[in-house]
DNA sequence: CACTAACCGGACCACGGGGTCAACTTGGTA
DNA sequence: TACCAAGTTGACCCCGTGGTCCGGTTAGTG
């Protein structure tokens, strides 16, 4: 992403600019959100857009990135802690959290092809392997489930409480909280079919 | 939806065509598959597919109204099951295999505000509540969860599994049984928020 | 300050979308 | 069988979209 030569002032403050207004853009209206409506809410001509991302699938390639990025970071960090149940619990929060804010993950089903995205998807795949692993063996969690579970458990609270209008911002944590439950070792009861293999 | 005058056999018989041609074009290509080509998998013209549904969301409404009634009827005999925890078990099920057939979640958000979809919808919130309740006063699943929160979850399993590419097709059952899992009364560490208030 | 490469903007284009309509075909009835 | 309302059709319209392009503007360097 940071191109070769730094770019120039104007350059970088519109580029910020952009990102922000198309996330903000997309949590709104979806994947249908037009190229010029996020090129006016960033103050920006539509043009300066495609300057800055060759295509759409591009600038949401871009905001993929850098959430699974930040997401990534803060899964790494959380290796270290001493809980291994709670840094699950906190990375599963963690992530919910920022897709409640704005909600993308329609945005993941575009552009699934991007390399750079399939990139940032794997490292963060490989992040929450080791964090489940870690639990797993500090009998945290249920010893069937996989990283790959977890990773695509992880958009589904957040998912769940967007289909309700006007609901609580904390909605979400409830539907976490029994995700949770669910994953705990004690009683699960037999998991059917084998854990996906995912990239 | 049933018209005052019976439909000619033709175009009873096209109607049918069209309703499944939509949800197998919606299901591989989302909202955005489009009506011309919606027509033409039903091997019927355009101007047929606007003389049976005047819009496109019209469309929409129909599938989810159909979809929804079938489970509503199903929901509302598994009232009359001995197993309160079993029906419940077998009615999340069977939405959730319905959504695997062919994944039609995203139509939800679309077309909210139609009169005759909301109906369906209060419905079949009423139907999984009294399942709920049923379920709780035996003592099948935690206390703390509403129908409303059964009625969210029930969407979760299959959306989970559909961002998996060349998932098993039975993917779904995996994830169902984790949030299973995590309804059930033993153990269950309280929820946060509110349950939520719907329609 | 002057100069230039980087950058910006918005008119412009081609395309594909939903929706319309008037001419034509067909199912059902007397 | 003859008739006509119901049903069908696909060319057509209009609009919003992603993407292009070039004349004008600006940041930064010497």
């Amino acid at each position: 992403m940071p191109p070769n030569r730094p770019l120039r002032a104007d350059a970088a403050r519109n580029q910020r600019l952009l990102l922000t207004a198309a996330a903000d853009e997309f949590a709104e209206h979806g994947l249908g959100a037009s190229v010029a409506d996020i090129a006016r809410r960033a103050g920006v001509g539509k043009g300066t857009v495609f300057r800055h991302f060759a295509t759409k699938d591009e600038l949401i390639a871009a905001i993929l990135i850098d959430r699974g990025e930040r997401l990534s970071t803060l899964g790494e960090r959380l290796l270290d802690a001493e809980d291994a149940g709670e840094a699950l619990r906190e990375f599963l929060t963690a992530a919910a959290r920022q897709r409640q804010e704005r909600d993308l993950s329609f945005l993941a089903a575009a552009s699934q092809s991007m390399e750079d995205v399939a990139k940032v998807r794997a490292h963060m795949l490989d992040v929450v392997d080791r964090l489940v692993e870690r639990a797993r063996s500090r009998g945290a969690v249920r010893t069937d489930i996989t990283g790959a579970d977890v990773f695509l458990l992880m958009c589904a609270p957040n998912y769940v409480a967007a289909n309700v209008p006007d609901a609580s911002p904390d909605l979400w944590r409830r539907y976490l909280s029994i995700i949770l439950d669910g994953l705990r070792p004690e009683g699960a009861s037999p998991l059917p079919d084998q854990p996906p293999h995912l990239g």
